[in-house]
DNA sequence: TTCATAGTTCGATCGTAATCGAAGCATCGT
DNA sequence: ACGATGCTTCGATTACGATCGAACTATGAA
């Protein structure tokens, strides 16, 4: 009533099971539709079309017409670094929306933080370009690729020029859940995400946020960013 | 339905404007008993009483007795910074819960952040810390302080031993919602603001997150934290 | 054109949660 | 011991929003 940002808007939002469902499946970074999101979220289109308008009136999806698709994704990278901070912060109260199953340990492992890789994988691989020098800590925020770390990217078949053209941050950090550490996000990081997939080492799980390794890829990535 | 932490119980939480209200009051860092906190989210004392059941289940708040007053707080530095995160997010979607008023540049300028000092003072102290080398970014999220700046503080009156001994990390950093940068939080933060309050340098604005320095103690400040 | 698929809009129903009055505890002051 | 203050619990009311069926719009395929 009285000053500040209102909060309570953004929080319910999020607030909705159905909506956070929804949420939660666009964190994999893929442009869903209505259908599949309604899926996600075990309602129906009807009721999926109404939740999606409000979160796009609340700025925190957008929209994307195909034909006869409408594809919904998150509007920037701002939301799903939000998001993953406020799943940081009630994986740390033990709330989980499932029991603890089989795929638990590779979403730990590795997984995709709305377009770039997070989990054990993803923090093991800022530390790893830190410790070399590649990527320095410019300030309390900031990272900076250096002169090496432009090196080795483009040396991968990175093209920086095109990163750095963009208005988004090339280099920035993100809280991961899981492992209560930074991780790579920025358009670095999701062009190393690309990199892996297309290079084959590592393909997404249908349906799930997890990153699969192959015993190939694992070696590879490994050696590339050692701890 | 599938895997991941739980947004959406925190979500709804949050997403109450009563809750909104009292968890913003509460970010002015002092513990405030369900009175005061009904009469700042619009209440009556009942339900106000029934929120902060609710917010203590989720482990949002805590509670002291204290004879026949019992006081609330945010539980955690955790639940602070993440509240912060998300003012963050509102504000950059230009969701405020005020008219910008006379009250608000004197926000910008200096406020409370839970426990520490926020606003454009808070951000130029850490930048300023961290360009005369007393604290280092040690890595992607971790804060350091160094020999000189340990020297510092401890001349200032400081006891760092103590500081050291709490398991709270000493210096963490808290994204800043109005400067859109990092500020100094952790248990060290919080002693600088309240070292200022007791040299007389600043003083809170009652009803508000404000900090009002007087002529000398901005000029101290702005001396002993240099551009 | 006609049919099918994808999605939105409308309207009605239903549940849940916010709200407050009243009553019940606890603590303090006298 | 007694009243006053601070707070919680209970119960009833109310309002808002999630949900889905049905009707409507748009795009694509046959």
């Amino acid at each position: 009533m009285k000053e500040g940002p209102d909060i309570a808007l953004i929080g319910s939002l999020i607030g909705d099971p159905a909506r956070a469902n929804m949420l939660t499946a666009l964190m994999g970074g893929q442009a869903l539709t209505p259908t599949e999101l309604a899926g996600e979220a075990g309602i129906t289109l009807q009721t999926a079309s109404s939740h999606l308008a409000k979160l796009e009136a609340g700025g925190l999806v957008t929209q994307r017409k195909q034909g006869r698709h409408r594809y919904y994704a998150l509007s920037e990278d701002e939301v799903g670094l939000m998001l993953e901070s406020l799943m940081g912060f009630a994986a740390s109260r033990g709330l989980t929306r499932h029991r603890p199953g089989p795929k638990d340990p590779a979403l730990r492992k590795a997984r995709v933080c709305y377009n770039h890789l997070a989990g054990d994988f993803g923090v093991r691989m800022l530390d790893s370009l830190i410790a070399a020098r590649e990527i320095e800590v410019a300030g309390a925020d900031d990272l900076a690729l250096t002169d090496a770390g432009r090196a080795r990217v483009e040396a991968l078949g990175i093209d920086y020029d095109a990163l750095k053209k963009s208005r988004r941050p090339v280099c920035r950090t993100c809280l991961d859940w899981s492992e209560r550490r930074s991780h790579l996000a920025g358009s670095l990081g999701e062009a190393l995400l690309k990199l892996f997939i297309d290079k084959g080492w590592a393909k997404r799980e249908k349906d799930s946020r997890a990153v699969r390794f192959t015993a190939i890829g694992e070696k590879a990535f490994l050696e590339l960013f050692p701890r």
